[in-house]
DNA sequence: CCAAAAGTGTTCGATATACACCCATGC
DNA sequence: GCATGGGTGTATATCGAACACTTTTGG
């Protein structure tokens, strides 16, 4: 056999959206040590290697619920990563063998994308420090977690567009026009007029006004509307066609 | 480190389309000898491990190139395949064994999809048979084999939606509407009227006719058209809407 | 009364759909 | 002459695009 022939670890690594209160995209970031200073904090994507009897799906939905505390959340496998010098920075090294064991020649890693409320109560059971970030405030990651960030970002805007309920995933159960007017426009690359967004929107059956509208805020209140996925399975719509 | 982290041999594994004569869809299958005896040989999707330096989108390039003696081809990554039991039929774990070594407990593939001009001479440098199967031929096939080409279908299907212009990597240079029509047919699942197909591709400036028109044909000669690349970049249309 | 966002209708043009007949050719 | 597929036009319905004003509420 060729020695070529590579013997490589596998991780997963979760990119997990959220959408806040002004009405960003938001992405959740987890803290590695580097150092045995406590403060030598630096942020990455929640992941981990694979375990022997494991599917890759069934890593990304533990590494989930290590992250959230949250047993069965939507996931996207997206794509495999594996520029061989990918966690080959120094920093990266020294972090592998402390996290795993030392002389770990290469990572191979499979992306997937995920969603969540972000007023969900995030219970890590693995993690001291879980945190949002807004997308446009991203900091310089460690491997290439920027570069998996980068192309989510460009998987959920193909993923909105097949899929239009995805987005029901990231607003809370009741939700006004306008924060999914807001989300849709955060997301996706086509631009529609506010007026025809809410004619579209009334049009459909599984979008179901409810008596409740908003209260305390400075201006006309808005009325709550909550999503039917069963409805939306039989009507088969998509935003735009 | 607990021992559960998983130390796996990747490889990549490459569906590659081509549409035949009789407007079907086919697939490049090579053959495996299980046994020394030379006429145990038995169809699967060409593959390889990974090499210790080299990117899985390099891999697969490799594999192709050794496939087909093609350089270039267009591919498209589509998704990992990591169920811990898709390599561990007897048949599958002698093969390992000779192929590349004893004792291999795990493979992960990182399965391809690419597109190939049926009528382009296939000159492997590595596989004494290549052969073109027709989809709805396909027999049963080593490891997960016959679920990647399942799952490639489907991908082919949506990628056919985002980018309508891979249709002209299976068609000759020079082609008829019939073929496009029936191509499209093949892939899509949107059923299209013939005259309304006509109408839309002579609306696209990028769909040239050619002076050309069949010969020999037991009916009306069709005319031969060709695809523009460079003016198709620049229209950015989609089949339909 | 002012700021801020909610909510609402109509017109126009483009596009998808549906549909049926004559034409050219080889055999 | 006949079988086979090539090639064409029109009418209708639906959908997306563009566009501005009044309403409600809190401060």
């Amino acid at each position: 056999m060729s020695p070529n022939f590579i013997h490589t670890y596998l991780s997963v690594d979760c990119v997990v959206f959220g959408f806040d209160h002004d009405n960003k995209l938001n992405i959740l970031l987890v803290k590695r040590r580097l150092d045995d200073v406590p403060k030598e904090m630096q942020s990455k994507l929640p992941g981990s290697l694979i375990f022997s009897n494991e599917d890759v799906d069934v890593a990304a939905q533990r590494v989930l619920f290590e992250l959230t505390g949250i047993k069965k959340m939507v996931l996207k496998q997206f794509k495999c990563f594996a520029d061989p010098l990918r966690a080959s920075s120094p920093d990266d090294i020294k972090w592998m063998s402390k996290e795993y064991k030392p002389n770990i020649d290469r990572i191979v890693t499979v992306a997937y994308l995920s969603l969540c409320k972000i007023d969900h109560k995030i219970n890590s059971v693995k993690y001291v420090t879980v945190d949002w970030c807004p997308i446009d405030k991203i900091p310089s990651l460690p491997f290439d977690h920027n570069k998996i960030i980068n192309e989510s970002f460009l998987e959920i805007r193909r993923w909105i567009e097949t899929d239009f309920s995805i987005v029901f995933e990231l607003l809370p159960k009741k939700f006004t026009i306008r924060q999914l007017y807001q989300l849709y426009s955060a997301i996706s690359e086509k631009k529609i007029d506010k007026k025809n967004f809410h004619k579209k929107i009334s049009s459909f059956n599984y979008i179901i006004p409810l008596d409740e509208i908003e209260s305390n805020v400075a201006h006309r209140a808005a009325r709550y509307y909550k999503f039917d996925s069963k409805l939306f399975k039989k009507s088969n719509t998509k935003l735009l066609k």
